[in-house]
DNA sequence: CCTTGACCTCGACCTAAGTCGAAGTTGTTG
DNA sequence: CAACAACTTCGACTTAGGTCGAGGTCAAGG
Protein backbone atom coordinates (compact mmCIF):
# COMPACT_ATOMS: atom_id res chain seq x y z
CA UNK A 1 0.00 0.00 0.00
CA UNK A 2 1.42 2.88 -0.90
CA UNK A 3 0.45 5.61 -3.69
CA UNK A 4 -2.97 5.25 -2.67
CA UNK A 5 -3.77 9.05 -2.68
CA UNK A 6 -5.57 10.26 0.42
CA UNK A 7 -7.80 12.61 -1.22
CA UNK A 8 -9.57 12.76 -4.65
CA UNK A 9 -10.26 15.68 -7.03
CA UNK A 10 -13.91 15.96 -8.22
CA UNK A 11 -12.70 14.62 -11.26
CA UNK A 12 -11.11 11.66 -9.96
CA UNK A 13 -14.22 11.16 -7.94
CA UNK A 14 -16.41 11.05 -10.97
CA UNK A 15 -14.22 8.80 -12.96
CA UNK A 16 -14.34 6.40 -10.19
CA UNK A 17 -17.62 6.63 -9.15
CA UNK A 18 -19.11 7.10 -12.53
CA UNK A 19 -21.41 9.98 -11.46
CA UNK A 20 -20.88 13.38 -13.32
CA UNK A 21 -19.18 15.98 -11.68
CA UNK A 22 -22.18 18.13 -12.11
CA UNK A 23 -24.28 15.38 -10.10
CA UNK A 24 -21.71 15.56 -7.83
CA UNK A 25 -21.51 19.06 -6.38
CA UNK A 26 -25.12 18.77 -6.58
CA UNK A 27 -25.27 16.56 -4.02
CA UNK A 28 -22.63 18.13 -1.95
CA UNK A 29 -25.00 21.20 -2.38
CA UNK A 30 -27.97 18.81 -0.79
CA UNK A 31 -25.59 17.63 2.38
CA UNK A 32 -25.25 14.36 1.08
CA UNK A 33 -21.88 14.27 0.56
CA UNK A 34 -19.09 16.83 1.73
CA UNK A 35 -15.70 17.60 0.37
CA UNK A 36 -12.23 19.56 2.06
CA UNK A 37 -10.97 22.83 -0.46
CA UNK A 38 -8.03 23.28 -1.05
CA UNK A 39 -5.84 26.88 -0.43
CA UNK A 40 -7.06 26.94 -3.80
CA UNK A 41 -10.87 26.43 -2.94
CA UNK A 42 -10.59 23.33 -5.39
CA UNK A 43 -12.91 20.44 -3.74
CA UNK A 44 -10.86 17.42 -1.99
CA UNK A 45 -12.65 14.25 -1.55
CA UNK A 46 -11.97 11.19 0.72
CA UNK A 47 -11.46 7.83 -0.56
CA UNK A 48 -14.46 7.05 1.50
CA UNK A 49 -16.88 9.22 -0.71
CA UNK A 50 -16.44 6.24 -3.24
CA UNK A 51 -18.57 4.35 -0.76
CA UNK A 52 -21.27 7.00 -0.07
CA UNK A 53 -21.78 7.77 -3.60
CA UNK A 54 -22.04 3.77 -4.48
CA UNK A 55 -24.70 3.95 -1.70
CA UNK A 56 -26.75 6.82 -2.72
CA UNK A 57 -26.12 5.41 -6.34
CA UNK A 58 -27.73 2.21 -5.14
CA UNK A 59 -30.40 3.39 -3.43
CA UNK A 60 -31.67 5.60 -6.19
CA UNK A 61 -31.73 2.60 -8.09
CA UNK A 62 -33.81 0.97 -5.99
CA UNK A 63 -36.34 4.21 -6.77
CA UNK A 64 -35.38 5.46 -2.79
CA UNK A 65 -35.43 9.70 -3.10
CA UNK A 66 -32.53 11.65 -2.27
CA UNK A 67 -34.04 13.05 0.89
CA UNK A 68 -34.40 9.46 1.78
CA UNK A 69 -30.82 8.81 1.15
CA UNK A 70 -30.00 12.30 2.92
CA UNK A 71 -31.53 10.97 6.30
CA UNK A 72 -29.98 7.81 5.75
CA UNK A 73 -26.35 9.35 5.29
CA UNK A 74 -27.22 11.77 8.01
CA UNK A 75 -26.63 8.84 11.18
CA UNK A 76 -23.35 8.31 9.09
CA UNK A 77 -20.50 10.11 10.17
CA UNK A 78 -19.04 13.02 8.23
CA UNK A 79 -15.75 13.16 9.40
CA UNK A 80 -14.06 9.57 9.77
CA UNK A 81 -14.56 5.96 7.96
CA UNK A 82 -17.82 4.94 9.35
CA UNK A 83 -17.44 1.51 10.71
CA UNK A 84 -19.13 -1.70 10.72
CA UNK A 85 -21.94 -0.43 13.42
CA UNK A 86 -22.46 2.77 11.71
CA UNK A 87 -23.21 0.69 8.71
CA UNK A 88 -24.90 -1.54 10.32
CA UNK A 89 -27.57 0.85 11.83
CA UNK A 90 -28.24 1.97 8.65
CA UNK A 91 -28.41 -1.33 6.75
CA UNK A 92 -31.07 -1.85 9.36
CA UNK A 93 -33.02 0.87 8.17
CA UNK A 94 -33.15 0.05 4.61
CA UNK A 95 -33.36 -3.49 5.18
CA UNK A 96 -37.29 -2.92 6.31
CA UNK A 97 -37.22 -0.01 3.44
CA UNK A 98 -36.59 -2.92 1.12
CA UNK A 99 -38.58 -5.52 2.53
CA UNK A 100 -41.40 -3.60 2.39
CA UNK A 101 -41.02 -2.41 -1.46
CA UNK A 102 -39.56 -6.16 -2.28
CA UNK A 103 -43.28 -7.01 -0.61
CA UNK A 104 -45.67 -4.39 -2.60
CA UNK A 105 -43.98 -5.54 -6.15
CA UNK A 106 -44.27 -9.36 -5.31
CA UNK A 107 -48.28 -8.68 -3.98
CA UNK A 108 -48.78 -6.66 -7.83
CA UNK A 109 -47.10 -9.05 -9.45
CA UNK A 110 -48.93 -12.09 -8.00
CA UNK A 111 -52.66 -10.49 -8.08
CA UNK A 112 -52.04 -9.74 -11.75
CA UNK A 113 -50.94 -13.10 -12.35
CA UNK A 114 -53.62 -14.84 -10.51
CA UNK A 115 -56.04 -12.18 -11.98
CA UNK A 116 -54.69 -13.43 -15.34
CA UNK A 117 -54.58 -16.57 -15.12
CA UNK A 118 -58.16 -17.31 -12.99
CA UNK A 119 -60.13 -17.23 -16.84
CA UNK A 120 -62.70 -14.69 -15.05
CA UNK A 121 -63.74 -13.23 -18.84
CA UNK A 122 -66.01 -11.19 -16.86
CA UNK A 123 -63.32 -9.46 -14.36
CA UNK A 124 -65.94 -9.63 -12.36
CA UNK A 125 -64.27 -10.79 -9.13
CA UNK A 126 -60.35 -10.08 -10.05
CA UNK A 127 -58.10 -7.80 -8.73
CA UNK A 128 -58.10 -5.37 -11.82
CA UNK A 129 -61.76 -5.30 -11.50
CA UNK A 130 -61.87 -4.43 -7.96
CA UNK A 131 -59.16 -2.86 -7.41
CA UNK A 132 -60.57 0.64 -8.10
CA UNK A 133 -62.64 0.00 -4.80
CA UNK A 134 -59.68 -0.82 -3.05
CA UNK A 135 -58.24 2.69 -4.21
CA UNK A 136 -61.36 4.44 -3.16
CA UNK A 137 -61.58 3.18 0.11
CA UNK A 138 -58.72 5.12 0.81
CA UNK A 139 -61.12 7.92 1.01
CA UNK A 140 -60.54 11.34 -0.54
CA UNK A 141 -58.07 13.36 0.27
CA UNK A 142 -56.01 9.88 1.57
CA UNK A 143 -53.81 9.80 -1.22
CA UNK A 144 -51.37 12.54 -1.35
CA UNK A 145 -49.41 11.28 -4.20
CA UNK A 146 -45.92 10.55 -3.13
CA UNK A 147 -46.15 7.40 -5.81
CA UNK A 148 -42.92 5.83 -5.99
CA UNK A 149 -41.88 6.55 -1.84
CA UNK A 150 -44.14 5.71 0.79
CA UNK A 151 -41.34 4.40 2.85
CA UNK A 152 -40.33 8.28 4.32
CA UNK A 153 -41.05 8.35 7.83
CA UNK B 1 -78.26 -3.65 -10.85
CA UNK B 2 -79.99 -0.67 -12.03
CA UNK B 3 -78.56 2.80 -11.49
CA UNK B 4 -74.86 2.80 -12.62
CA UNK B 5 -74.33 6.05 -14.25
CA UNK B 6 -73.00 5.11 -17.87
CA UNK B 7 -70.72 8.24 -18.02
CA UNK B 8 -68.54 9.77 -15.50
CA UNK B 9 -68.04 13.57 -14.44
CA UNK B 10 -64.28 14.29 -13.92
CA UNK B 11 -65.70 15.16 -10.18
CA UNK B 12 -67.25 11.87 -10.10
CA UNK B 13 -64.22 10.09 -11.67
CA UNK B 14 -61.68 11.82 -9.06
CA UNK B 15 -63.64 11.03 -6.26
CA UNK B 16 -63.77 7.33 -6.98
CA UNK B 17 -60.38 6.99 -8.02
CA UNK B 18 -58.75 8.89 -5.54
CA UNK B 19 -57.36 10.83 -8.51
CA UNK B 20 -57.04 14.93 -8.04
CA UNK B 21 -59.10 16.46 -11.32
CA UNK B 22 -56.13 18.25 -12.16
CA UNK B 23 -53.73 14.91 -12.57
CA UNK B 24 -57.04 13.60 -14.93
CA UNK B 25 -56.41 15.95 -16.62
CA UNK B 26 -53.39 16.34 -17.22
CA UNK B 27 -52.97 12.03 -17.50
CA UNK B 28 -55.68 12.82 -20.82
CA UNK B 29 -53.31 15.70 -22.17
CA UNK B 30 -50.55 12.98 -21.90
CA UNK B 31 -52.99 10.55 -23.62
CA UNK B 32 -53.14 8.13 -20.67
CA UNK B 33 -57.00 8.09 -20.48
CA UNK B 34 -60.05 9.39 -22.61
CA UNK B 35 -63.16 11.00 -22.70
CA UNK B 36 -66.43 12.07 -24.56
CA UNK B 37 -67.54 15.47 -24.04
CA UNK B 38 -71.29 17.00 -23.28
CA UNK B 39 -72.21 19.50 -25.73
CA UNK B 40 -71.44 22.05 -23.58
CA UNK B 41 -68.19 20.58 -23.53
CA UNK B 42 -67.74 18.79 -20.57
CA UNK B 43 -66.04 15.56 -19.91
CA UNK B 44 -67.29 12.20 -19.57
CA UNK B 45 -65.50 9.51 -18.84
CA UNK B 46 -66.64 5.46 -19.22
CA UNK B 47 -66.50 3.87 -16.28
CA UNK B 48 -63.40 1.77 -17.43
CA UNK B 49 -61.68 4.72 -17.19
CA UNK B 50 -61.27 3.87 -13.22
CA UNK B 51 -60.10 0.67 -14.14
CA UNK B 52 -57.29 2.34 -16.46
CA UNK B 53 -56.91 4.63 -13.42
CA UNK B 54 -55.80 1.70 -10.93
CA UNK B 55 -53.57 0.49 -13.26
CA UNK B 56 -51.38 3.71 -13.73
CA UNK B 57 -51.57 4.29 -10.13
CA UNK B 58 -50.32 0.84 -9.41
CA UNK B 59 -47.56 0.96 -11.67
CA UNK B 60 -46.56 4.50 -10.44
CA UNK B 61 -46.36 3.17 -7.07
CA UNK B 62 -43.72 0.19 -8.34
CA UNK B 63 -41.70 3.00 -9.72
CA UNK B 64 -42.87 3.16 -13.71
CA UNK B 65 -42.85 5.98 -15.32
CA UNK B 66 -45.99 7.69 -16.91
CA UNK B 67 -44.48 7.01 -20.12
CA UNK B 68 -43.56 3.27 -19.41
CA UNK B 69 -47.27 3.32 -18.49
CA UNK B 70 -48.49 4.96 -21.83
CA UNK B 71 -47.07 2.54 -23.77
CA UNK B 72 -48.30 -0.02 -22.40
CA UNK B 73 -51.71 1.38 -22.24
CA UNK B 74 -51.49 2.12 -25.82
CA UNK B 75 -52.00 -2.17 -26.13
CA UNK B 76 -55.28 -2.21 -24.90
CA UNK B 77 -58.40 -0.39 -26.76
CA UNK B 78 -59.75 3.04 -26.04
CA UNK B 79 -63.05 2.38 -27.36
CA UNK B 80 -64.38 -0.55 -25.99
CA UNK B 81 -63.67 -2.24 -22.12
CA UNK B 82 -60.97 -4.41 -22.47
CA UNK B 83 -61.34 -8.08 -22.46
CA UNK B 84 -59.52 -10.81 -20.74
CA UNK B 85 -57.06 -11.30 -23.61
CA UNK B 86 -56.38 -7.33 -23.74
CA UNK B 87 -55.30 -7.20 -19.97
CA UNK B 88 -53.43 -10.25 -20.54
CA UNK B 89 -51.45 -8.91 -23.08
CA UNK B 90 -50.48 -6.10 -21.19
CA UNK B 91 -50.14 -8.86 -17.99
CA UNK B 92 -47.39 -10.34 -19.11
CA UNK B 93 -45.36 -7.90 -20.37
CA UNK B 94 -45.59 -6.22 -16.66
CA UNK B 95 -45.12 -9.61 -15.38
CA UNK B 96 -41.14 -9.55 -16.53
CA UNK B 97 -40.83 -6.05 -15.65
CA UNK B 98 -41.80 -6.56 -11.67
CA UNK B 99 -39.72 -9.53 -11.81
CA UNK B 100 -37.05 -7.77 -12.62
CA UNK B 101 -37.51 -5.13 -10.63
CA UNK B 102 -38.07 -7.83 -7.75
CA UNK B 103 -34.88 -9.35 -8.67
CA UNK B 104 -32.77 -6.26 -8.26
CA UNK B 105 -34.52 -5.14 -4.91
CA UNK B 106 -33.73 -8.50 -3.43
CA UNK B 107 -30.13 -9.12 -4.63
CA UNK B 108 -29.46 -5.49 -3.25
CA UNK B 109 -30.84 -6.40 0.27
CA UNK B 110 -29.32 -9.61 0.31
CA UNK B 111 -26.09 -8.08 -0.71
CA UNK B 112 -26.10 -5.41 2.41
CA UNK B 113 -27.42 -8.07 4.41
CA UNK B 114 -24.61 -10.57 3.82
CA UNK B 115 -22.36 -7.61 4.29
CA UNK B 116 -23.44 -6.72 7.72
CA UNK B 117 -23.62 -10.22 8.75
CA UNK B 118 -20.46 -11.12 7.76
CA UNK B 119 -18.21 -9.55 10.36
CA UNK B 120 -16.09 -7.73 8.10
CA UNK B 121 -14.67 -5.00 10.20
CA UNK B 122 -12.62 -3.51 7.81
CA UNK B 123 -15.04 -4.21 4.99
CA UNK B 124 -12.65 -5.48 3.05
CA UNK B 125 -14.00 -7.99 0.73
CA UNK B 126 -17.89 -7.05 1.39
CA UNK B 127 -20.55 -5.30 -0.91
CA UNK B 128 -20.09 -1.48 0.41
CA UNK B 129 -16.46 -2.02 -0.07
CA UNK B 130 -16.42 -3.61 -3.31
CA UNK B 131 -19.23 -2.14 -5.19
CA UNK B 132 -17.37 1.28 -5.90
CA UNK B 133 -15.56 -0.68 -8.47
CA UNK B 134 -18.40 -2.47 -10.00
CA UNK B 135 -19.58 1.58 -10.52
CA UNK B 136 -16.51 2.19 -11.82
CA UNK B 137 -16.44 -0.98 -14.21
CA UNK B 138 -19.60 0.57 -15.55
CA UNK B 139 -16.75 2.65 -17.35
CA UNK B 140 -16.90 6.53 -17.63
CA UNK B 141 -20.24 7.39 -20.14
CA UNK B 142 -22.28 4.30 -19.53
CA UNK B 143 -24.33 5.08 -16.35
CA UNK B 144 -26.42 7.63 -18.39
CA UNK B 145 -28.20 7.52 -15.16
CA UNK B 146 -32.55 7.12 -15.11
CA UNK B 147 -31.81 5.88 -11.56
CA UNK B 148 -35.00 4.20 -11.19
CA UNK B 149 -36.53 3.52 -14.55
CA UNK B 150 -33.73 1.11 -15.95
CA UNK B 151 -36.91 -1.41 -17.26
CA UNK B 152 -38.28 1.05 -20.47
CA UNK B 153 -37.37 -0.41 -23.87
C1' DC C 1 -84.41 33.79 -14.19
C1' DC C 2 -80.85 33.58 -11.07
C1' DT C 3 -77.69 31.56 -8.14
C1' DT C 4 -74.32 28.15 -7.14
C1' DG C 5 -71.25 24.67 -7.76
C1' DA C 6 -69.06 21.93 -10.95
C1' DC C 7 -66.76 22.36 -15.04
C1' DC C 8 -63.76 24.55 -18.93
C1' DT C 9 -58.98 26.44 -20.79
C1' DC C 10 -54.65 28.41 -20.29
C1' DG C 11 -50.61 29.82 -18.46
C1' DA C 12 -47.78 30.26 -14.39
C1' DC C 13 -45.77 27.90 -10.90
C1' DC C 14 -43.83 23.88 -8.11
C1' DT C 15 -40.40 19.95 -6.60
C1' DA C 16 -36.95 16.60 -7.81
C1' DA C 17 -32.88 15.67 -9.87
C1' DG C 18 -30.02 17.23 -12.46
C1' DT C 19 -27.51 19.48 -17.00
C1' DC C 20 -25.32 23.26 -19.50
C1' DG C 21 -22.72 27.27 -20.45
C1' DA C 22 -20.28 31.48 -19.32
C1' DA C 23 -16.81 33.70 -17.10
C1' DG C 24 -13.21 33.49 -14.06
C1' DT C 25 -9.33 30.73 -11.15
C1' DT C 26 -6.00 26.90 -10.11
C1' DG C 27 -2.62 23.63 -10.82
C1' DT C 28 0.52 21.18 -13.68
C1' DT C 29 3.80 20.70 -17.07
C1' DG C 30 6.86 21.79 -20.92
C1' DC D 1 6.40 31.76 -17.35
C1' DA D 2 2.97 30.37 -20.70
C1' DA D 3 -0.40 27.23 -21.98
C1' DC D 4 -4.00 24.39 -20.98
C1' DA D 5 -6.77 21.21 -18.55
C1' DA D 6 -9.24 20.97 -14.61
C1' DC D 7 -11.41 23.44 -11.41
C1' DT D 8 -14.69 27.36 -9.43
C1' DT D 9 -19.50 29.80 -9.06
C1' DC D 10 -23.84 31.16 -10.76
C1' DG D 11 -27.87 31.33 -13.13
C1' DA D 12 -30.68 29.48 -16.76
C1' DC D 13 -32.60 25.44 -18.63
C1' DT D 14 -34.52 20.53 -18.72
C1' DT D 15 -37.93 16.52 -17.91
C1' DA D 16 -41.34 14.35 -15.12
C1' DG D 17 -45.30 14.84 -12.79
C1' DG D 18 -48.03 17.48 -11.47
C1' DT D 19 -50.70 22.00 -8.70
C1' DC D 20 -52.86 26.63 -8.63
C1' DG D 21 -55.48 30.49 -9.96
C1' DA D 22 -57.89 33.60 -13.16
C1' DG D 23 -61.52 34.26 -15.97
C1' DG D 24 -65.24 32.22 -18.26
C1' DT D 25 -69.14 28.46 -19.10
C1' DC D 26 -72.53 24.73 -17.91
C1' DA D 27 -76.18 22.44 -15.29
C1' DA D 28 -79.52 21.91 -11.68
C1' DG D 29 -82.55 23.80 -8.05
C1' DG D 30 -85.55 27.23 -6.09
Amino acid sequence: MSKLPEMLTIGQVAERSGVPHTALRFYEERGLIASERTAGNQRRYPRSVLRRLAFIRTAQRVGLSLEDVHDALATLPDNRTPTKSDWSRLSTTWHAELDARIDALIRLRDRLTSCIGCGCLSLRSCFLHNFEDEQASDGPGAPKLKPASEGGT
